[in-house]
DNA sequence: GTAACCGATATACCAAAGTATACCGATATA
DNA sequence: TATATCGGTATACTTTGGTATATCGGTTAC
């Protein structure tokens, strides 16, 4: 495991410290949205077409899953395949670069569920 | 390690999935807000005054400040206490709940630091 | 009494994010 | 000719997040 600086800070410079914000924000940035994890989790169990995605995930409009799957794949997090079907198909899928993702999302769901729980026991 | 259930799939059920949404939800809640992480890191190296803590993050108001460092003291990650000297000084430490974020942060650097790489690579 | 310090809060404003709803182009089927 | 499918886009709107700027309350020093 990386350099724990939180609980370390002593072993560490200021600046070093600093140099991690940039990074720590792009990575949240590339999850950022109201949408991008449940997209994602929805193409965890396999490949899916846009309107299935549409209809799996409650809630979503069309203009915001365009719109968010247009932003997972600029960071080719998905992959985006059109077939030429009638009437055409779209298919999408979660590179084996979007996996990656994989510590980072266990990490916020580690950290989350202690969190519910701590929240809970508080009441 | 917890279960890797980006890139085993198949040995969970989408249920089982499902459940990780709210948990990474709140998670990236936590640290959401365009302050939270420049003024976590702030308080890394030490405790720090109200006007340190503005003057060393660039650009935040008092304002953005005060509230950010309300909704931390909220969820007990940042604990706030007044010294009554003249005139009232009041201090702001990282509590021990809030340095367990610091698995959260580093699986974060760590994978923007390899986008950043990627997308450097691209261009 | 008035200016200054600290730790904020109040008000007004602006910009980004998200929603609602209608519609598009291409093709097929009735 | 009309209607339906898929995969979206366009427009207008609302909501949320953040900024700018002025001000407050309590206290001391001048």
């Amino acid at each position: 495991m990386a350099k724990n600086f939180l609980q370390n800070p002593s072993k560490l410079s200021s600046t070093e410290c600093s140099k991690s914000l940039l990074p720590v924000q792009d990575a949240l940035y590339v999850l950022s949205g109201k949408w991008k994890l449940p997209i994602i989790i929805a193409l965890i169990h396999g490949n899916k077409r846009f309107k299935e995605l549409h209809r799996e995930i409650k809630g979503i409009t069309a203009k915001m899953l365009s719109k968010e799957l247009k932003e997972l794949e600029v960071n080719t997090l998905v992959k985006r395949t059109v077939y030429d079907t009638i009437p055409v198909s779209v298919e999408y899928e979660l590179t084996p670069y979007g996996t990656t993702l994989d510590e980072v999302i266990m990490a916020l769901r580690d950290w989350g569920l202690k969190h519910r729980q701590k929240i809970k026991d508080r009441k």
